[in-house]
DNA sequence: AATAATACCGCAAACGTTTGCGAAATTGTT
DNA sequence: AACAATTTCGCAAACGTTTGCGGTATTATT
């Protein structure tokens, strides 16, 4: 372990700790001469600051936490980048955590920041979290938590979302410009409000927009269970299917790709998704842009204002776009 | 902030502090009588340790560090979420940071990891990493350092690796037995000992195995540069295609999809890859796996091992295995 | 030359824990 | 009843910082 302290390095010069302490934070009250003599001291024994003894002094630990389902997940990992990115620049740390969509899990993660004084917490919570409490908890100790992605389904929490009810109607709106009659619609975990906002969307703007078109309405766990129900739905010749996420795209794809379905010719293809997945194939597929990584730059900004001193209460979305493939 | 300490327990008890910080532990110098009423207080209080108190003290961060070029990668997203995940089950935090590969950002995550005092480092390096000064001073601090996948090409360092020249090598000789003549193979980056381990041994083992071949070498930064490559060498009738990861994989297949060619009756292709990827298409793409997932594992146990005391520096492979798609 | 201002520095408390050691109270032993 | 053993607890130091306050030197002002 590193062993040079200020301690030490005052023993040695024969000062004071404190003023130690203040040379090398460059304190108007400590001479140059001292400044310089201090400074060189502690480069020449590798000195190094003690967060652990400065966050308890100043209780101010530099340190964000952030709780997710997964890491391994095309929106995530660049939200999460972004995340990290922004907190190095403005010198935080990140704590990564999984829940694994596991709440006991989630419980274990929020003592974890709990205990370790983080300075503001990033969530995306699992699907079956009905208990807000212990973000409560954080919240009460002046502890900013900004929800993302998947957010509680109640107010006066900080949350930035995508816009889901927006991108569910770009994707509608879109499929009816390309006159698509027989849609197959998945989506994913109805217990998700971001699932349900998108469906009510989906269906009200197609109801609107594309009035003679019939949606067959599928719900996928996963990835598989998406490949599943697009083999299922596609002997009945539908025109064109939607995937609400890109775990769902990669099912579906799977499927298409499986009966040599040709695209757009035989089937057309539009998805909500990060982007990735879609400029995989070609042609690329069409998509709802959901960028994590603007995201993670707007959850972060949010953070700041709430440590700033902001109390207001804000639930920002992302603005999406339409990015044509030729998959429609 | 959380206001419950010991001290503010204690003095509501009338019992002194290390009295009720023993209590808390179980310790068995307390009479079970006040253990209950301490641990009663403290829960009702919503009594959280401060773990920067505890560091401070126990000088144990029970903090890992982890940096790594970037987050949003197939590979490193998984391995990090497998060290997370072992992590947490250990009772460890991981602080994860992006060098966004630049030797001068890899600087300062090394600094903000020392200054954190964290208990082990995990770290990919960059590409132009050449001082391992930094990574020495954690050694000495006793802090253990385990390398992954690209390490640096130097002894004396602990690492984990993917079995980089045996799976060139079951690349090769999958190649071989297809019976595929003309080859076109993309390597990654050479200043990367990954890299260049990769090229030899595929050089080596289709020469023994399959010296009648040609290969045509392609060497990509990343995925458009891959794109191009493909694009460039296809025109000239190549059987198969190699490619040496995901990121060159992604390229490959976009520059194939793009000029309709059929897997694998119009080309053969294979990839060392983490898996994800190549279940994407249909025939799915053959791949050698090397999986993030897995040397996470193995990273973790072997961080593990340097904690218990072990000062054995070794250097530890993954064995791959060859995943039969349908594209070659 | 006396006084006022300024530059420079140290004392000591505090942040919230852990832990070795000793002390008091209780119980057991003869 | 005297002593020993055991149970139960508190004292105080330590971990490495930061910071308000006060105290000497030194310089400037008249």
């Amino acid at each position: 372990m590193n062993n040079t302290t200020l301690k030490r390095i005052s023993q040695i010069l024969e000062i004071s700790i404190s003023t130690v302490s203040r040379a090398l934070k460059n304190h108007p009250d400590i001479s140059d001469k001292t400044k310089l003599r201090v400074v060189e001291l502690a480069n020449a024994m590798d000195y190094e600051p003690n967060a652990n003894a400065i966050n308890l002094r100043t209780s101010n630990s530099r340190l964000f936490g952030l709780i997710v389902p997964g890491i391994s997940n095309f929106f995530y990992d660049s939200f999460i980048s972004s995340v990290e990115e922004e907190s190095r620049k403005n010198n935080y740390a990140l704590m990564v955590l999984q829940s694994g969509d596991d709440p006991l899990m989630e419980l274990n993660n929020l003592k974890l920041c709990r205990q370790n004084r983080v300075s503001g917490l990033f969530a995306s919570i699992s699907t079956q979290t009905t208990n807000y409490d212990p973000f409560l908890k954080l919240k009460d100790m002046k502890t900013p938590v900004i929800f993302f992605d998947k957010v509680p389904d109640h107010n006066g929490f900080n949350k930035v979302c995508v816009a889901d009810t927006a991108s569910a109607n770009m994707a509608a709106a879109a499929l009816a410009r390309k006159d698509k009659k027989k849609i197959l619609a998945i989506f994913g975990d109805e217990r998700l409000l971001m699932t349900r906002k998108r469906l009510e969307a989906f269906k009200e703007t197609t109801a609107k927009r594309n009035p003679s078109a019939t949606i067959t309405y599928g719900f996928a766990i996963n990835s598989q269970d998406a490949e599943g129900i697009t083999s299922t739905y596609l002997a009945q010749k539908v025109d064109a299917v939607f995937c609400m996420s890109d775990e769902i795209l990669t099912g579906a794809m799977r499927a298409i790709q499986k009966q040599h379905l040709r695209i757009p010719d035989d089937i057309g293809v539009i998805a909500i998704s990060n982007g990735f997945i879609p400029r995989l194939f070609y042609p690329e597929i069409t998509f709802v842009e959901t960028s994590g990584h603007k995201l993670g730059k707007l959850a972060f900004s949010s953070m700041m204002a709430c440590l700033a001193g902001s109390t207001f209460i804000q639930e920002l979305t992302i603005e999406s776009i339409l990015v044509e493939g030729g998959s429609l």
